[in-house]
DNA sequence: TGCCAGGGCGCCG
DNA sequence: CGGCGCCATGGC
């Protein structure tokens, strides 16, 4: 099906005042800007421009500047950590064109394929990124009842006060920390939450790998929601930004506002198979910024 | 001041 | 099961 994508890669390698840096060119469609200014991401920030996000993943402080014409800087990677970590992370070895088409194909009737290709060229460039499952997990469920600028400064404020240089806490440190420890942070009613989370991972009452393993997507949408403070909306944003489990169909405020406005005939997620959750990204995005007061940042 | 934000829990019928 | 109040916090 995707036999001939070609997928990005590096056509430059040097070092800016010692820190390694890469281009990656054949980035197609790719939206930098898109990808992390569409909420799926916590830990990154425009940098100067749009173009360029700066930002911490892998316990790695990198720095992702669009050039233009498909070329992509990475500062702060070598080739052999572009292959290994951010091809992977960026997704940029998935063919999303061919996907935006399954998508708008697997509508049922016209005006939804209408419907489905506004959203789909609102969201065009945008990429799931494969983050890391801990971090995915403990950030949405910061995520809860919460805003996006605010969800960044608190998961800012854990890592700064319980990470290691920059990274995300581990869950030993956020039991270490203990719940007054989180709530000390302005996590609100959400501490007990991420407590219960970091002590479950811990202890082994809730395994990371079982998750990332299991193919049974309600098998792991039980094991996610074993954990206080997990529900429906955090578990599916977890399996879909922290463990690539692209049928994951999040839906959320944004979302039911796109579902009742754009598609009153009903809605059928199993068409979309396992592509789901990047439509839903687009649907999302789509609603987020042309059927709103365009309030954020 | 009141409402809302990438919700879920506890309780009630 | 489905509905509803509540949970901290900050921005508008």
């Amino acid at each position: 099906m995707t036999e001939n994508y070609k997928a990005p890669f590096v056509t430059d390698e040097y070092e800016k005042g010692g820190i390694p840096c890469v281009i990656v060119s054949g980035c197609g469609s790719f939206s930098l800007h898109k990808t992390f200014d569409c909420g799926q991401a916590f830990r990154f920030d425009p940098c100067g421009d749009e173009n360029t996000f700066s930002g911490v993943a892998f316990g790695k402080k990198i720095t992702f500047s669009d050039k233009g014409e498909g070329k992509l800087e990475i500062i702060g990677s070598t080739r052999e950590e572009y292959e290994k970590i951010w091809k992977s992370y960026l997704s940029l070895d998935v063919d999303y064109d061919e996907i935006d088409r399954f998508i708008v194909d697997a509508m049922p009737c016209e005006r939804d394929r209408n419907e489905m290709t506004a959203a789909v060229n609102s969201g065009h460039g945008i990429r799931i990124l494969r983050q890391e499952p801990f971090e995915t997990l403990i950030s949405f469920i910061v995520s809860q009842n919460n805003n996006i600028p605010r969800i960044k400064k608190i998961i800012s404020a854990l890592c700064e006060k319980y990470g290691e240089n920059g990274a995300f806490p581990t869950a030993k440190a956020l039991v270490e920390a203990g719940e007054d420890g989180i709530f000390e942070l302005k996590t609100g009613f959400r501490a007990g939450y991420i407590y219960d989370a970091a002590r479950k991972v811990l202890d082994g009452e809730v395994v990371l790998d079982d998750v990332a393993a299991c193919d049974d997507y309600d098998k792991c949408t039980e094991m996610l929601c074993s954990i206080k403070g997990v529900g429906p909306k955090v578990s599916s944003c977890v399996l879909l930004f922290g463990f690539n489990k692209t049928e994951a169909f999040p839906i959320d405020v944004w979302m039911k506002r796109s579902l009742e406005n754009h598609y009153p005939n009903g809605f059928d997620v199993e068409r979309l198979g396992k592509y789901a959750g990047i439509a839903q990204q687009y649907m999302f995005y789509h609603e987020r910024w042309n059927n709103s007061e365009s309030t954020k940042k």
